[in-house]
DNA sequence: AATTTTTACAACCGCCAATGG
DNA sequence: ACCATTGGCGGTTGTAAAAAT
């Protein structure tokens, strides 16, 4: 079982949650709950039923307004709780697994120059979260302290200790707006295709356009946005340093994130969206016997697609019981990226039962509301949806990617043994590694792998679809 | 092999800004 | 102008697992 995390539920918790309750919600059920409007909001650890709710939810009715969540599909979580999950870990594109070097490489130019800006610096790195990429800086920074070595290799120092004395320059500017309209895909591909922009590579500060007039002082940012001084700063003098460009006397042409900004486009823009929001239906296709488990693509074999199986069951009750579950382990499933793979916790109704039905209702209460949103009126129009051009071309790129294992290509390194700046080996090996040495094949089960072993790297670079999520056709 | 240390990670907390009534 | 709601961000914590001793 995924660790047994703490509960620090058990404390009050007197903030409102995200907003979604009023000021007198803060009442104490103990065992990680906390009453809201007579409802018990939990707390700790996410279950797969309360994904795949989230996830039903989301793809009915879209991202935002996550206090509707728990009033409209019952899924005891408060808003907040719900959007950080959906954010950092049911959306798609989400890479998990090791950064690679070129990623920790990025991230170190990134707080050189921005500090502990996460978020922003999450818009630079397809597929990341900022809770990740906090995550990561707090570690190397206390590995770093215990080594004695410096946070930013020499050449970074540079521009770290000159961000001490001017205004922080903006981040790398959004990508055109005429950007293809969507594709879940694209910025991973974009990154992938091309390795890393040279923007990324090196920040020319001086060549970068004059920054924005500064915000108004916020004493909240500017207390947090210094990171801690360097521990052996080779460039330790009290007056800043010039700040040569790498490049030498061409200036390089303005750097061009392969991120849609934030500022200009909705959060998590590629969420790949259905024809909202009448589209859920529970009639699975062929793509539904397919999925990705544990690095590996499996489908199943004709002989085990039932024709009666137009239902499908969760393998699990909502109190997380995985006892149905293929010989994967609960972690994978409790954590549907884990393996970089698409959600699995399904299997087909072999008996013609109808199964517990947890996800059958799920669906037919969003599509009740999604009935009930259209009902005559102004619906809200549908989001952007993929023409079959794009669909093609997607899978263009994807089949690309899975031949694409340049050594520098971002993402690729998800299952390298990652080494910085300095040489220096992260002091763990990627989970995913040992997480797939230790599977147990599903192939004894009546799956078929449709990749090879070689795909994980592939498929660890964040590539992910909805489409084997069934009912989505 | 046992124990300790370190890392990775998820999730929460507290605060702030934007928005709308 | 005020207030409530909502979403977002950065900091922090606790635990499992891996690595080191």
């Amino acid at each position: 079982m995924m660790m047994m995390m703490r509960r620090r539920g058990n404390q009050v918790n007197a903030q409102n949650e995200g907003g979604g309750s009023s000021g007198d919600s803060g009442l104490i059920n103990g065992g990680g709950e906390e009453r809201e409007n007579d409802k018990i909001l939990k707390k700790g650890p996410w279950t797969a039923a309360e994904d795949m709710m989230l996830i039903g939810y989301v793809r009915a009715h879209g991202e935002g307004n996550w206090n509707a969540v728990h009033k409209n599909t019952g899924l005891a979580r408060c808003g907040k709780s719900c959007r950080l999950r959906w954010a950092n870990h049911l959306r798609p594109n989400l890479k998990k697994g090791a950064f690679s070097a070129e990623e920790e490489r990025v991230i170190v130019e990134l707080h050189a120059q921005i500090g502990n800006k996460w978020a922003q610096m999450a818009t630079q790195l397809p597929g990341r979260t900022d809770n990740e990429i906090k995550n990561y800086w707090n570690t190397r920074v206390k590995r770093r302290q215990r080594q004695g070595l410096p946070l930013y290799p020499p050449d970074l120092e540079q521009l770290h200790t000159l961000r001490h004395y001017s205004q922080p320059p903006p981040l790398l500017p959004p990508p055109p707006t005429t950007a293809a309209p969507f594709s879940f895909q694209t910025p991973m591909m974009s990154l992938h295709t091309l390795t890393m922009p040279s923007a990324l590579h090196h920040l020319h500060i001086p060549h970068r356009p004059p920054p924005p007039p500064p915000p108004p002082y916020n004493p909240r940012s500017a207390a947090t946005t210094l990171p801690p001084p360097p521990l052996h700063s080779p460039n330790s003098a009290s007056t800043p340093p010039t700040l040569q460009s790498p490049s030498g006397s061409t200036p390089p042409p303005p750097p061009v994130s392969p991120l849609p900004s934030p500022h200009n486009q909705p959060p998590f823009s590629t969420l790949p969206l259905i024809d909202y929001p009448t589209s859920i239906t529970l009639t699975p296709t062929a793509a539904d016997y397919d999925f990705f488990h544990n690095n590996k693509r499996f489908k199943l074999g004709e002989s085990q697609i039932n024709n009666n199986s137009s239902s499908f069951m969760l393998p699990f009750s909502n109190e997380q019981n995985y006892s149905n579950l293929p010989s994967s382990s609960s972690k994978n499933f409790h954590q549907p990226h884990l393996d970089s793979g698409l959600f699995y916790p399904f299997k087909t109704v072999q008996d013609g039962s109808s199964g517990d039905g947890l996800l059958e209702d799920m669906l037919r209460e969003s599509q009740a509301l999604a009935a009930e949103a259209n009902d005559g009126r102004n619906k809200e129009p549908p989001k952007e949806m993929k023409s079959a051009a794009q669909l093609d071309q997607e899978e263009e790129d994807y089949s690309k990617l899975l031949n694409d294992d340049g050594p520098t290509s971002m993402g690729m390194a998800i299952n390298e043994w990652p080494s910085n700046d300095s040489g220096e080996s992260s002091a763990r090996k990627p989970s995913a590694v040992t997480d797939n040495e230790k599977q147990p094949a599903l192939e004894s089960q009546g799956f078929t792998p449709l990749f090879p072993d070689d795909h994980a790297a592939a498929m660890s670079s964040g590539v992910q679809s909805w489409d084997n999520f069934p009912g989505i056709r």
